[in-house]
RNA sequence: GGUGACGUGGCCGAGUGGUCAGGCAGAGGCCUGCAAAGCCUCCUACGGCGGUUCGAAUCCGCCCGUCACCUCCA
């Protein structure tokens, strides 16, 4: 089968488009990564998800991948626009909050973007080959504040140095906040800069010597405004001209708006051809907020703590629930349309999951037995993968790709018998949908499990030994009869959480998924 | 007010002119000492009103409703 076209929706353009790269089968693109000011949230991670996606996609298809994402260790103002001179700035909040835990705000930063890769890593995300840090390129952002101002785009006032908007056209494409009355903030309660020439104006650089991140500037001391650094890594690393870049939604505007035309003013043409933005998850139909009790980091659910009284005593029970079933969960609505994360699809999606790892298990067995017969499976799998791969390839379309890959499990499990040829055809399809989707099983686990940790979600272990001689009591009791105490027997396994299988080849227990 | 997205069965969600999505929940059956798991079968919907068409969930118009963004936010 020839390789479907890989389509994806422009925000600029508004259309789904063929993605053409600029290098032949070479996908060169930046995502925009967080600020690291707070453990990250799942509507965080469904916008890297989005990027991952698109990698493994790409990858699926042949293509070589070159992807930056970036993590901001700046802090950068609660209004963005405005230079306050006290200096309200997301990071300073959070030290100020959290003003025992770390030394300084380097320190917060550092341990929030190792909170934050682990997170990653959980979620079964691939890596991006370059990860830059925007105070490592705070002299690459004041050079470019520099040549902005030297090509008459930016001007400096007393208070910082400003984008002039009127100096590109068509700021606001992207949006389509073109009236420069949008472009106004009704409510300003903090002092704005009387100097500014345009109220769309937005801030390079900003003079404040007292703030906690400061830098030596020709402007004196201050700090980089939020939209240049993006600009400057992206093309630093991916040059003055690329593929594509990804984000939030509410990245559009004024991030992006204002990133598309710096990048206009600093190369002489536009730099980046496809725009993809992810919309915001909604949880349990409303918009996630601390104060809606709705608010779920990704540590929330995948390793809660006892005393995380917002996340539900049922995922707090088990410890947490498998990061592969969060990252499943988050893949059943396209990264498009309106997602509403309910603990109900999180349940759905832990079953799913873990149907994945049981057909891959009983896979695996067959390859061990390998016993005689044809492959019963070798087409109809390749066919169900093609299907996988063309949802993918229109428009990320995770929900027809997911439900796809469910037929391939249950085509193996249908099999009565799997010969070993089925089985390799079985294992080669799982490890292709699992390159491409990422739910089957955890690459960075595979990667670890040499000097593996007990995984702290699962506290079974210890007990594993004793479930083993209930069972066996439990077996003999059935052997004489006494199907009384073999209930008995496993209600109190199932009181600890434990199902138990009476299989033709003898009893198997596993945890159950119930939240 | 501006911009954009979206409204599919009890629920989640595919589907861009004529044919089956898939899953969850539910019902029946196979299997089982009984269950569980798995398998088989059943449950047939497209916000409303017009229009185009032999034929519309799908195209067009209007209306209703939901959501998001419009300098905190992924």
């Amino acid at each position: 089968m020839s390789a479907p076209t890989f389509r994806l929706y422009n925000t600029l353009t508004h259309e789904t488009e063929p993605v053409e790269p600029i290098e032949e089968e070479h996908l060169r693109f930046y995502s925009c990564g967080p600020t690291v000011y707070m453990y990250a949230h799942i509507g965080n991670f469904r916008s890297f998800l989005t990027a991952d996606l698109l990698r493994r996609t790409a990858e699926a298809l042949g293509w070589d991948v070159t992807n930056v994402s970036n993590i901001t260790d700046v802090g950068h103002l609660t209004q963005d626009d405005l230079v306050d001179p006290g200096g309200a700035d997301k990071m300073q909040q959070a030290l100020e909050r959290e003003g025992e835990r770390f030394a300084n705000i380097y320190d917060l930063a550092r341990h929030y973007t190792e909170a934050f890769l682990e997170d990653w890593r959980a979620l079964n995300l691939r890596e991006p080959e370059v990860r830059p840090r925007a105070t490592e390129h705070v002299t690459d952002q004041l050079h470019a504040v520099v040549e902005l101002v030297e090509k008459g785009h930016a001007y400096a006032t007393d208070q910082g140095v400003y984008f002039s908007v009127e100096s590109v056209a068509d700021y606001g494409h992207l949006s389509g906040n073109t009236e420069a009355q949008q472009l106004e903030a009704t409510d300003r309660d903090v002092v704005e800069d009387p100097d500014k020439r345009d109220p769309r104006d937005f801030a390079l650089w900003k003079h404040d010597p007292e703030h906690l991140m400061h830098w030596h500037s020709p402007w004196g001391w201050g700090y980089p405004g939020w939209h240049i650094e993006c600009s400057v890594m992206g093309m630093h690393y991916l040059g003055d001209r690329f593929d594509l870049h990804t984000g939030g939604e509410d990245l559009i505007f004024p991030h992006h708006e204002c990133e598309i035309a710096q990048n206009q003013a600093l190369a002489g043409h536009p730099v980046v051809n496809y725009w993809v933005h992810t919309r915001f998850l909604q949880v349990e139909g409303e918009k996630m907020s601390k104060s809606a009790g709705n608010f779920y980091t990704v540590r929330d659910l995948i390793q809660p703590g006892p005393d995380d009284a917002h996340v539900p005593a049922s995922i707090r029970a088990r410890g947490g629930v498998d990061p592969l079933a969060l990252r499943y969960t988050l893949m059943q609505g396209q990264y498009r349309k309106p997602f509403n994360f309910t603990l109900d699809t999180l349940h759905t999606a832990a079953r799913h999951v873990r149907r994945f790892q049981e057909v891959a298990e009983r896979v695996d067995e067959a390859l061990d037995a390998d016993a005689d017969g044809p492959d019963t499976l070798g087409d109809r799998l390749d066919d169900i993968y093609d299907r996988t791969l063309a949802a993918m390839c229109d428009d990320l379309n995770t929900p027809a790709a997911t439900a796809a890959a469910l037929e391939g499990a249950t085509a193996i499990e249908q099999t009565d018998r799997l010969s070993g040829a089925a089985a390799e055809s079985a294992r080669a399809w799982l490890a292709r949908t699992n390159d491409l989707l990422g739910i089957i099983e955890s690459e960075f686990e595979a990667e670890e499990r040499a000097g593996a940790t007990v995984d702290p979600g699962l506290d079974t272990d210890h007990l594993s030994g004793s479930i083993d001689e209930l069972l066996q009591d439990r077996e003999d009791a059935r052997e004489s009869g006494e199907y009384a105490r073999a209930d008995a027997i496993r209600d109190t396994l199932e009181a600890l959480g434990i199902e138990v299988m009476d299989r033709p080849e003898g009893p198997e227990w596993r945890r159950e998924v119930e939240l």
